[in-house]
DNA sequence: CACATTATGTCAGTGACTGACATGAGTCAA
DNA sequence: TTGACTCATGTCAGTCACTGACATAATGTG
């Protein structure tokens, strides 16, 4: 086969080459099976020996991937942090920062409204073994509401070490947004995660002494 | 050596016995060791086998007591959610919601004024070694959040399970916990905790949409 | 003085995770 | 095309947290 495309440019991000491809590959195979074992035998009875071996890969190329077992299940957490990052900073500067605040949680609505069997699992997890329960709130969440205390404090103009509010109205949020997943893993994804996540918001703006 | 003490009523609860006693000095001398030894060394380099050896019992008797190598550190978190649920249960019924949380999380400071050495330790682990921060936040923090969420959803006489608001109050409570014991820790316990925490909790009144 | 309870020791095992080294595919420049 | 370099992966040996099973001796109880 001659190669006629390889010098084209593409609209998108330049191109990341074979290598590159294949890593994301073997990464994609590691989550989607990681995924479906969870799925169909829970989180303790697949081990990680169990993961790699469907992927077609060692153990030893699995943790290269993942720092653990538990992260494999939010290998695309990032995309959501980014996605929540990217609503705050799309709000006008004069804007009340709680109303920011809610406007960056409800992009995660979105998320899970185009991902619910990948977030539904993630729920179902953390709700049954309380390993992937801590990881989800100690790693993942923690890293959100951290990226989120940074965004707040730029716009608040105040250093998040020494001002804590920023610190406290991110972990005010990510409380209604636990809340809200607890909720909907409790009714088994029943009703919309949209809609929950919107109740728990609208009590942000109503703490009073 | 006659025991003439034997049946002779105690002021306090009902006289341990021995064998409990025994059982309770083991756990101590796990506690008290661990500590040390983490002090010194940090908490990677320090192994179960090391505590256990220090306290002299075996490995398996360490994982009687404690169900973890980072659970050693907070064995004593018990009493902070005693005396943080006991606080809260002594504030009038009619006062604002969220001025008896604010006095249930105060009664925290003075558990961290009478245990510095203790409580700083677990901050200073927290910080540097991020598999303690996990159970810090997962496990122990996790459990008093349920139980002042619990206490509180009883004032307000809602179902927790199906209004978010006890839930979010007590997440927003902790998220100022976190704050104070981070910039806490980050000064070096040069500052009093307990006024740290008031400044915390001061923002807590203040959420405006 | 039996008898039951239980805290502990011993031992063997599982499984997450890591460092070291080798290899082969992918990349890139001459 | 070729030769050198990069790097994702495999292999292997090792550490360590944690657990089930069984035995034992100290303790509590009648």
């Amino acid at each position: 086969m001659t190669d006629v495309s390889t010098d084209l440019p593409t609209d998108e991000s330049p191109e990341p080459g074979r290598r590159e491809r294949k890593k994301q590959h073997t990464r994609d195979e590691l989550m989607d099976h990681a995924a479906r074992l969870f799925a169909e035998r829970g989180f303790d009875a697949v081990t990680t020996e169990d993961i790699a071996e469907a992927a077609d890969v060692s153990q030893r190329t699995f943790f290269r991937h993942f720092p653990s077992k538990e992260a494999v299940i939010y290998g695309r957490a990032h995309e959501l942090r980014e996605a929540m990052v990217a609503a705050f900073a799309a709000r006008p500067t004069d804007e009340p920062i709680v109303a920011s605040v809610i406007a960056a949680m409800r992009a995660i609505t979105t998320y899970y409204a185009d991902n619910r069997g990948e977030t539904f699992l993630q729920a179902r997890l953390a709700a049954e073994f309380p390993a992937v329960a801590a990881h989800a709130r100690a790693t993942v969440q923690s890293e959100w509401e951290h990226e989120l205390t940074a965004a707040i404090a730029q716009r608040m103009e105040v250093d998040p070490l020494a001002d804590p509010r920023p610190e406290i109205l991110a972990g005010a949020a990510f409380s209604a947004y636990r809340a809200a997943v607890r909720r909907w893993s409790a009714n088994a994804g029943r009703d919309e995660f949209g809609r929950l996540l919107d109740e728990s918001l609208a009590v942000l703006g109503t703490f009073r002494n």
